[in-house]
DNA sequence: GACGACCGTTCCGTTTACGGAACGTTCCGT
DNA sequence: ACGGAACGTTCCGTAAACGGAACGGTCGTC
């Protein structure tokens, strides 16, 4: 998708999300009606005091709008108010933070056959956690960055020092721990799509 | 002080990091000398576009070019070092980007022994691109969100489809290739730190 | 010391992002 | 039914961001 269409459709998710109307923004921020149409639409490449006044008369840091990386969900609102966002039936991504792992969603890639969620991760040195099984055909990705990991399966975990890599089957339960003190890592959570019942 | 001059500095100081002339730069990102001279100055209001142009040959996302709170370090050398450009000699993170892949630097974790570049990547379909061998020890991990690579030692490369991993030793030359499609995926690039002789 | 290669800045014509003012539509209150 | 207000889109003149082509300055090389 082109780049303009990314933010433009960001923009007017963080507008709805408000229950702002395209003119209130307009007349809020200073902007032009036209501009915020054209610009929302996909249709203009927006300079970076359009992209300023927008994001502050939402409220939201620069970063916001945009997709990459940087861009976390600001002010998602109470669940329950879903507007047009179709939101995937699934939920939100499965919960990783518990008592010894602390994860931040940093990315969300859905394909056609499986969503991946790319979480940054730490866990607490001396810390144990056992996490629920995931769907069937869940497959699960560590990197290692720093420390030493023992991750998987209970009955055969496996170890992980600085630079490697782990991989395992989720659809049953598995652990997460960190013998030896603190543990950098990122971990990639492969789900195949629901296709929870195929007659 | 004005947003355009916070984010001139920026990209000024992204771009001094990592040695490059300013002419170099306008080179590979496709910009004119005008606009990057003009908007290190502060003396421009970019286009996203432009923007984005800057950051990919960067090697870094859109959201380091901003100031506010999503804008980590990004190959920052150690905080307090005089801005002397001369900075680390190593300097910033391997050039990825190349005619057939695109990559964005999304972290980059150092520790005692390593240092870990996180890239997000797209090789486009059909292409292939061979890269330069790094140093001695260099490690790279590739896991694959979508789309078939064929990935690493020239000489017997490996196939990664969705959701798969590859693993190989980049001290010599090694390639990126996408025979079916595009791929998305997650590089990991873990040099060895230069032994800074620790007597 | 003249030449060439590269640097960063300035000038200039083209393209386009901008805000204001129109437009048609929908939704209320009278 | 009618009027008014608000909505989002389209049209248009102006301002400015863009890339290319100049410019002067600095560094190596022959």
């Amino acid at each position: 998708m082109e780049l303009n269409e990314q933010v433009g459709l960001r923009l007017r998710q963080l507008r709805e999300e408000r229950g702002l109307s395209l003119s209130a923004l307009a007349r809020r921020s200073g902007t032009g009606k036209a501009t915020l149409s054209e610009l929302e639409a996909g249709r203009r490449n927006p300079t970076l005091e359009t992209l300023y006044a927008l994001t502050t008369a939402l409220g939201v840091p620069l970063s916001a709008a945009l997709t990459d990386s940087g861009g976390t969900p600001y002010g998602t609102p109470a669940p329950g108010t879903s507007p047009g966002a179709g939101g995937a039936p699934g939920g939100g991504p499965a919960g990783i933070s518990g008592q010894a792992v602390t994860a931040v969603l940093t990315e969300r890639f859905e394909d056609g056959a499986a969503v991946t969620d790319v979480f940054r991760i730490r866990i607490r040195g001396g810390a144990v956690q056992e996490s629920a099984a995931h769907i069937p055909g869940t497959q699960e990705h560590l990197v290692v960055l720093t420390g030493t990991a023992v991750v998987g399966d209970p009955a055969a975990p496996v170890t992980a020092g600085p630079g490697a890599h782990a991989h395992w089957t989720a659809d049953g339960p598995h652990l997460y721990s960190a013998p030896h003190g603190d543990v950098e890592a990122v971990l990639f959570v492969r789900s195949p799509l629901a296709a929870p019942r195929t007659p």
